[in-house]
RNA sequence: GGGAUCUUAGCUCAGCUGGGAGAGCAUCUGCCUUACAAGCAGAGGGUCAUAGGUUCGAGCCCUAUAGGUCCCACCA
């Protein structure tokens, strides 16, 4: 590693350096240990399709941000790290690619697919995590696990057949959520709704005369949305409150084109206020008209495909398309005189979140998850608080979940997944669930059997996540330490998907929490607030911006103005801000390395390098504050990370390096730096042991969110320590404390801040320097002036720094500045304009003004005296001393200048 | 239809349990001051959406209104 840092900051040389160095030290591996205390987190598992994208880069950063912290903390901190074989996304992408070789996955085969399959996980799996690896992010790489791993399939197959043994999985024919496209069941959750254009159809249906034909006078008028569903209609129905037709009690329709009769059937679903009050009912394809037809043992006619094609039942309709049978059996109504007007209506169709295409309700015998029982726990730890949901209001999403919630449709007719471990019997038929194929069959002694051709919702492994990651089903020393988990990380879409199940499955299998906090993001959204998609080509690479501007720029970017669940939105300007931070840290550091060395050379020998107990009594005030002040900033900071305000936190710790740091500590202590006298060798130790020292504690603040900056400087600045990654983290320090000295900073700061501004006003060059006079009566304030009269003199250009008691000698149109106890004077050699400087004066009169009137106001309320907490009259009353004293320098200035 | 959330400087957003309005970028002025021009010093810019209320005190709490975003449900 070189001492020679180079001058502007360049990521590349260094970030794969480092991370392979933390590799081979195996840094992130986390062992049992039970003299330590656990921290764990699970990766929200990316699928093996994917590619990074902004959003994996934000929730690994967060993820990484608190692992590193409670590492460093002390922790035994593990990250188990994993990919999902995401079932139908990956076999989406499968067929895709089969398709340009012109395959078809029936070609090859269930067998040839899955080897197909294998083949694409082997390929593709590992990317994603190379590119996590980019970010920085340090999990723990030697437990990688993946969905359809042995250890997962054995915690898939254990789950289903204790869930099945319990009845609370069971099988059965429901009408389901079908994509035609995708040619499989889907979950509630998987159906998007989509506001569309449509129209609304009307169209009689003549009643049934008493000779059983249709009548040619009497007509029942409703209307549709999907005409064609008519082929598979069973009944119309009124509500039974409906005065307009209580004549129809008991009669028929007849139903055109299928030519039969159906009753008129009354319920309550009905809605009289809407269109016609009757809506016809189609059991088959329709949730609601299922519920009516169970409630009336209405026949349910399936009249379609599975490819959403009209089956048999739709007579000289089968064959068509769902749309084509649409567009003919509307024509025919109409030639039948049956069809009535046609309005325009936008009303939400459902469709299928990954291909867009728009679901068919269909009745499919599937296998469902009962969620009644299984959802009270889950319910429960939420509003017990045993899990916390941050933010807070992520809660009502997930009781809004949990409070509507349906079995869980988990058959899917995929091949890419965990397979149903159901067996049919060939000979009767008789389905036995078990952990092997059975060997005979309980009901007839058969031997041979079918397993169930379906898969799993993928969301049925990734459920399990947290425990079958640790080993579960066996129990395995992980899992007893590390389980429960403690933060889970992850967005808020995917709350009903995977959060709410990994909870209840948590509690169902563990007996316990699977996470105690939950901590959410938002999306990462485009510079004009778009949702970055493929379609609209407006997704940023983050490996394009990890190249462009290093790893610690894009994360420091994505976590900060941003706070937790709220979506943010992109900008390049954003990174080039966090990468000039970074630019910021490594001068700072370059400065001080330099100026330790040149120490070194001219002195033979490094008198910094001694314990603070040695070099305490002979820091400086300067040193004193920057001490102090690190120190606040590691108690703030730590608390902030506690609570999981990871945004703030880092904004504290760019604000103390930038501001408080480089602004102004560096600056104090150049002049000592610069100093060519062999006697300021104690001044210059103090200054290079602070400098070295704030900058190492406030690179271990800023550690977890920028990685690889801070080890590089870190391992450059010193050599006791091999990593920064697994130093101690800051902690408080009561003898660190100064704050005597922290107010006589700050006093000098605002004098420096006053006299820059008075030199800006009058127009006087930066390269002028000029006499200062600081006159106060207090003995005290001279002494802080003395002290810091080195810096103070640097900072303010001054050419001299006087102090005195009163303003005995000092020209009388020197310009002055006031600040609480003291008043600056700069003569100037050349005439000051006198009225500009009157007119300074009355404006900063008027300001004190200002001030004095609002904290009396506060000071004469006897209710607020009264009600008010005493630190806070406290407060109000030393800045009423403050504003007075100054308010009487500032008057006492306007009487000499003839005011 | 139900609910959540937002409305703060020209732009994008912070503002933690109520106690004198902040940051980054942009704008203006002056500086190549031997760590950094990806920088330094200074400046301008906000009746915190509107109207009420609670409180000694409201950007923050309550109610209503307007507009935006999102989630859920879904009347065929």
């Amino acid at each position: 590693m070189s001492k020679e840092l180079a001058k502007t900051y360049d990521p590349k040389d260094i970030e794969d350096r480092l991370y392979e160095k933390w590799m081979t030290k195996k840094y992130f591996h986390a062992k049992v240990d039970k003299t330590k205390k656990p921290f764990t987190i699970v990766i929200p598992p990316p699928n093996i399709t994917g590619q990074l994208h902004m959003g994996h880069a934000l929730d690994n950063t967060m993820q990484d941000i608190l692992i590193r912290f409670k590492r460093m903390q002390g922790y035994n901190a593990l990250w188990q790290p994993g990919t999902d074989h995401a079932s139908i996304a990956t076999e989406v992408r499968i067929i895709e690619k089969l398709k340009e070789e012109g395959i078809k996955k029936e070609d090859l085969g269930r067998e040839g697919f899955l080897k197909r399959a294998w083949e694409w996980k082997k390929e593709y799996g590992g990317r994603i995590i190379d590119q996590l690896k980019k970010m920085g992010s340090s999990c723990d790489w030697d437990r990688e696990r993946f969905t359809m791993d042995e250890g997962c399939n054995r915690a898939v197959t254990e789950v289903f057949c204790k869930m099945h043994e319990k009845g609370w999985i069971y099988k059965g024919s429901r009408i389901i959520n079908w994509c035609p496209v995708c040619n499989t069941s889907i979950s509630d959750a998987e159906v998007e709704y989509e506001e569309q254009a449509g129209r609304f159809w009307h169209i009689r249906y003549p009643l049934v005369d008493e000779n059983g034909q249709p009548s040619k006078t009497e007509f029942l008028e409703f209307a549709t949305t999907r005409p064609e569903t008519m082929l598979g209609d069973t009944a119309v129905a009124v509500n039974p409150k409906d005065e307009r037709y209580f004549y129809l009690k008991g009669r028929q329709v007849w139903l055109p084109i299928v030519n039969k009769a159906i009753p008129v059937v009354e319920d309550e679903y009905v809605d009289m206020e809407f269109g016609t009050g009757v809506v016809k009912i189609t059991p088959a394809h329709d949730p609601n008209d299922f519920e009516v037809g169970k409630r009336h043992n209405l026949p349910e006619i399936n009249i379609m495909n599975d490819d959403a094609t009209i089956n048999a039942n739709g007579g000289k309709y089968e064959g068509l398309d769902r749309y084509e049978a649409r567009k003919q059996i509307v024509a025919e109504l109409e030639k039948e005189g049956l069809l009535g007007k046609i309005e325009d209506y936008s009303h939400n169709v459902g469709t299928h979140d990954r291909c867009g295409t728009t679901i068919e309700p269909l009745i499919k015998k599937q296998w469902f998850v009962r969620m009644d029982e299984l959802i009270k726990p889950a319910v429960q730890a939420v509003k017990s608080g045993e899990i916390r949901l941050i933010p807070e209001r992520m809660e009502k999403i997930y009781y809004n979940w949990t409070d509507n919630i349906r079995d869980w449709c988990i058959s899917r007719q995929l091949w890419w997944g965990h397979r149903i471990p159901a067996y049919y019997c060939d000979k009767c038929g008789e389905t036995v669930v078990g952990r092997k194929v059975p060997e005979t069959c309980p009901k007839c002694g058969e031997t041979h059997f079918t397993q169930d051709p379906d898969t799993l919702d993928t969301w049925f492994s990734s459920a399990l996540w947290p425990f079958s990651t640790l080993g579960w089903p066996d129990k395995t020393e992980e899992l007893d330490y590390f389980y429960p988990t403690d933060v889970l990380v992850t967005g808020y879409d995917i709350i009903f998907f995977w959060v709410i199940r990994m909870i209840f499955s948590g509690y169902e299998q563990m007996g316990e929490k699977p996470f105690h906090t939950v901590l959410f993001h938002g999306l990462v959204r485009d510079s004009q607030g778009r949702k970055m998609s493929k379609s609209l080509g407006n997704g940023i690479d983050p490996l394009e911006i990890i190249d462009q501007y290093g790893a610690d720029a894009l994360r420091l970017t994505l976590i900060t103005g941003n706070a937790p669940g709220n979506d943010m939105r992109f900008y390049y300007e954003r990174v080039e801000a966090s990468r000039n931070f970074a630019n910021k840290v490594w001068n700072a550091s370059r400065f001080i390395m330099m100026n330790m060395e040149q120490a070194e050379q001219k002195t033979g020998t490094r008198g910094w390098e001694v314990p603070y107990d040695q070099i305490k009594e002979k820091l400086e005030p300067a040193d004193k504050w920057i001490v102090s002040r690190l120190n606040t900033l590691i108690r703030d900071v730590t608390d902030n990370m506690e609570h999981f305000e990871l945004g703030i936190a880092v904004q504290k710790v760019y604000d103390f390096i930038w501001d408080e740091f480089c602004d102004w500590y560096i600056e104090m202590v150049k002049p000592r730096l610069y100093s060519k006298e062999e006697a300021d060798e104690t001044g210059k130790n103090s200054a290079l042991w602070t400098l070295k020292n704030v900058l190492l504690e406030a690179l271990k603040l800023l550690h977890p969110y920028m990685p690889f900056i801070t080890e590089e400087i870190f391992c450059t600045m010193q050599t006791q320590e091999e990593s920064i990654m697994i130093s101690r983290w800051p902690e408080y320090a009561p003898e660190k404390a100064f704050p005597q000295e922290e107010a006589a900073i700050e006093l000098m700061k605002e004098a420096v801040r006053g006299i820059r501004n008075v030199r800006t006003q009058m127009n006087v060059a930066p390269s002028r320097k000029a006499a200062v006079f600081v006159v106060s009566e207090k003995e005290e304030i001279r002494r802080i002036f003395t002290e810091g009269k080195l810096f103070f003199a640097s900072l303010a250009g001054a050419s001299s720094v006087t102090m005195q008691a009163d303003r005995e000698g000092i020209a009388q149109d020197a310009v002055s500045v006031v600040i609480p106890n003291a008043v600056l004077y700069i003569p100037f050699e050349e005439l000051v304009d006198i009225s500009q400087e009157i007119e300074r004066l009355e404006k900063e009169k008027a300001r004190l003004k200002g001030e004095l009137a609002r904290v009396n106001g506060m000071l004469s309320n006897e209710r607020f005296l009264s009600k008010a907490p005493e630190a806070k009259v406290q407060e109000e009353r030393a800045k009423l001393e403050k504003y007075t004293q100054m308010m009487e320098q500032v008057e006492a200035r306007l009487q000499q200048m003839g005011r």
